[in-house]
DNA sequence: GATGAATGAGAGTTCATTCAT
DNA sequence: TATGAATGAACTCTCATTCAT
């Protein structure tokens, strides 16, 4: 009974974890499919082709992201504020799903024009109007106002973006330069709290 | 003229390139041997399979980053000029071999484990005895000297090398955060001077 | 008309036919395909690979002739009952089958091993109790009896199965040595009647 | 030294060892040229092809058969004398030599024409003037005279010629029919005895 | 004679996609 | 919707053969 309405939805997450995994090129239908628990065709039947099936699946991803922090935005938060919201947002999607992470990270590195105009249509399709602008002109004014140090947008979100993606992905290549497992007791609290505290003794006034 | 005796070269050259744009799957031998000026067999002939060809290509990649970080920490550095160096070591790497970064990634997601492997037999195989261990001890001395505020040697790498990683990856994404292209001029010393910039204020006292 | 579910019996047919005639390594997949009026990736649908495809078939022929014999020999016959049944068995299957002794004699020649570990599952999957312990007891019983000369079963048999198996192949062979022809009319019964004539003077008494 | 002016017999010697035991195609020049302990080209230097170097190795094979049956015929000897030496002949050589059976009988199975030309040339080449015409003669005399029971050349050639050939290809296969291994203690004499007896009082009068 | 590198034709195999039912 | 069978293009890999030295 279940099985019927949610095909569609089995396949979505089996596609997400198949991407995640093995990348577009990497990635087969017919595992897809088995861990879907559903026949190869019905892929087709639903989503027409693998390409557009790995674009269905990248556009949930990303707008799994985007609207929390648009709101984010539009709350015109202060920079401390901010900061702890925006890496509470990051680390706490990517610890829960962190073929979210692999995902974007393959796109970023292998088709990073893909998600460019991905990100055009997720913004003129919903409409959403604070805008990225906002955010340029957000940090604009913290840092006329002497809230943080770094007062090129770009390198402030690449900051924080850099130390959000690659706290969860980063733990095994720890894990090699100490030659040793690390323990996962509590380790997203702990990385939030790190980051946290870097970003805001690193870029906060 | 350089033709001669370096096929196997040329083919590791295409093959980095190969690997870091399309990954292991979508990667393309026939590609591999234009690019290399190669008949398409000779890669096999030399590499014998695919597969043992992107572990050299891997290993070749590893190789090149390692030694010098373990140079600088054999020199017992003091933690400032620590992340001044290391700061520059990865983005040195990475700016000018984009690729590089991308292929660590792309194993880091698709094969965390294949690296760990990877890394322990270039540990022994160059018998390099400085070590991770006397990292974790240098980190840990300079913690108890007062010299910088995370104590954590885990998290103080971590956020390291998380900068350090994807300053050059970010870019793409940060282009779409803020939905427009961002100026190529001097971006690399731009991007080390803020990465710097965050890491001294946020974990030196 | 016959084209509808018995794909796998047209390949297994086409395969044997090409087997016997190219050997293993010989085959191709192509002709295969063609000649069982099929996609070539139908092949490998159905059966994986060339290597598995050729031990279904060795599988298939094996399974064709055994059952024969335990019948024979699980019905306690007289020596000469015996040898008449025998030879007729083994001379009917082969020469109504030709590339069934072509894949026997292949098999024994370049993988002996191959067909040891293969008749042993024969024996353990159909569990076919008389089994050849069997047989050795009844040719034993036959010599103390005096109604056969030879005793040694496994001459015994090595004679039989001999004249049996090469009376069909052994004929281009023959053509050789005596440079001319030999005529088909009746070769099957001239050879079972010249067979049995030299097996019943030979080792009955 | 010795490793000069030997190479082609070294490569001959190696070429008989992987044909007889992969087949014409299933034989691979890399294997043939390293048991030659050779450079691989050398092989095509010396045998201008693989055909050719296969072509070379069937005709020394059957050259070393040949000559002595030719001899025996000439001698124009008893049926009697005739069926030991002809089983003596083959058995030795072929007990020597089990490659050169796996050959003539792979041979014999995938390219049966090609042996009948291959002989018909060593007719004409070595003018061996006996010739097998005479063979059927001396047969002839045999039954007219009362000497054997069967008469049809054809038929007593085919059982000298199955029993001597199976002999040894056959052990693997009784192996398997009584599931243990035979002792290999004086094998060649026990199976010549057996033969012969059969052959005597089968076919003698 | 001898060698390592090179070549090109083709072989086995895979896989997204489509078809028939 | 759902399924198993079918297809064709492409891909990795092999191998006899040749080339340059």
């Amino acid at each position: 009974m279940e099985q019927k309405q949610d095909a569609d939805q089995r396949i979505l997450k089996a596609a997400l974890k198949e991407f995640s995994t093995y990348g577009l090129s990497g990635a087969r239908m017919e595992r897809i499919a088995k861990e879907a628990n559903i026949n190869k065709a019905m892929i087709f039947y639903y989503f027409s082709s693998k390409e557009k099936l790995y674009e269905v699946v990248i556009r949930k991803v990303f707008s799994s992201v985007y609207p929390k922090m648009v709101e984010l935005i539009s709350m015109n938060p202060t920079a401390e504020v901010f900061l702890e919201r925006a890496v509470k947002i990051y680390s706490g999607i990517f610890s829960r799903n962190p073929d979210f992470v692999k995902m974007i990270m393959i796109e970023l590195i292998q088709n990073p024009g893909n998600i460019t105009s991905l990100m055009r249509d997720l913004f003129t399709e919903n409409g959403l109007t604070p805008g990225p602008g906002h955010l340029k002109d957000l940090i604009g004014k913290w840092y006329r106002k002497g809230e943080i140090s770094e007062g090129d947008p770009f390198q402030f979100m690449l900051n924080l973006v850099s130390l959000s993606l690659l706290s969860f992905l980063g733990k095994p290549f720890m894990e090699i330069i100490f030659q040793n497992p690390v323990s996962d007791e509590n380790f997203e609290e702990k990385r939030i709290e790190s980051v946290l505290n870097l970003l805001r003794r690193g870029m906060l006034t």
